[in-house]
DNA sequence: GCCAAATTTAATCATTTGTTTAAATCAGAT
DNA sequence: ATCTGATTTAAACAAATGATTAAATTTGGC
């Protein structure tokens, strides 16, 4: 009957082909036979595993997005860590996970811009946040003149500015600051220390 | 003979259509079926004004890009102005071109991912980076003990990512912190004012 | 008003691409 | 060993798409 899960190793690879392709180009620019040949195998089998080149993609955009918010709102929701640790947590964490997965922050900004709604209800961001922990931290923070900036807005775009900027903009920094490949690493090494000093620096400006 | 200026109209309104289209959907979702309908006219006229579809698009690439990047050049260049005016500048110069061009940033990273040095090396960034006015000024601040972090490519990352970053995520965003669209251009209007204070703290943070 | 060149149109081509089909092969239960 | 259903393959289809062609129309100088 079953092949066992030694063959669910087809539909894995498959998988893993499509996520592969789909992050260097996209949907629109991907060809089903592109995946194919990237996992070694023939074509028809993308429809047998999975109905169609749209639902492989979003299955693969589901679990890429569900991943790389879900991290970002553990953290946000940890009652243990003080938004210092957060700081560092974020910074530290998100490095290193775009390091082992560079292109991840342009596949999904790029794609999202086709289908907003289609891809963001899926993941229920929203409540996640304005009823995080860490929104109660901030507020705390700001009425106890820790913080100048009142809006927690502000501070998760600058902090994810901070982190998730230098790798969509990889291409151009490299290209226009003359980086190789390791150095662009070692910058983004130096930055999980940094990003705390400076984001710290930004919380108390005026 | 020549229809004159009046007839560059046709190409103008193709460019303009192109521009639009392709700022949207991004060149391999883009058809040309979809320039022709957006410039109201027939299919075969972009192939008969400019070669193909990749031409096209190389066109408005180049005019995009070196736009955005011309602005921040001539920026850095201007022997008269302090680094707090630089980025006061930037900060508030490239935030109203967003605001009114939103898709920019996002078509540029997408893009550029699928031919970085095609695209690259048509624009000479690096020779005006590294040998700008505004180095020698960041490289003086920073011996003087005025600033801690001694790598402007971090500063400039820093600067540009609190600036674009929010516009490339604003999908996210929006959808993330539930807000609407004169809301969010309310949020970028306030950092215009706040980017340079933060940006000034962290210059000194250490 | 007429002509030559420029512009525009409608129709068609050739290729690419997502998907399907039907036959072949394989794995494991009996 | 054989049979059954799952898996894989090769081939083909239909639609979409970038590009071209040849004919029609328009433009401006004479």
């Amino acid at each position: 009957m079953q092949k066992k899960n030694i063959d669910t190793s087809t539909e894995e690879k498959i998988k893993a082909a499509a996520r592969t392709v789909f992050y260097k180009k996209g949907f629109a620019a991907t060809r089903t036979r592109d995946i194919a040949e990237e996992a070694g195998m023939n074509l028809a089998l993308l429809n047998y595993y999975f109905r169609s080149k749209a639902r492989l993609f979003e299955l693969i955009m589901t679990e890429t997005l569900s991943g790389f918010v879900q991290k970002i709102i553990s953290v946000l929701n940890n009652e243990k860590t003080s938004l210092e640790k957060k700081i560092e947590q974020i910074a530290s964490e998100y490095i290193d996970l775009i390091i082992e997965e560079p292109e991840i922050p342009t596949f999904i900004v790029s794609e999202i811009r086709n289908h907003p709604e289609a891809m963001l209800k899926r993941i229920p961001v929203k409540q996640a946040f304005l009823h995080s922990f860490f929104i109660q931290q901030y507020q705390k923070a700001v009425s106890e003149g820790k913080i100048t900036e009142p809006n927690p807005v502000h501070f998760i775009l600058n902090l994810l500015g901070l982190v998730v900027f230098p790798f969509i903009a990889k291409p151009m920094v490299m290209a226009g600051m003359g980086l190789t490949k390791s150095q662009f690493t070692q910058l983004m090494q130096e930055r999980k220390k940094s990003i705390p000093l400076w984001t710290k620096a930004m919380l108390k400006a005026k």
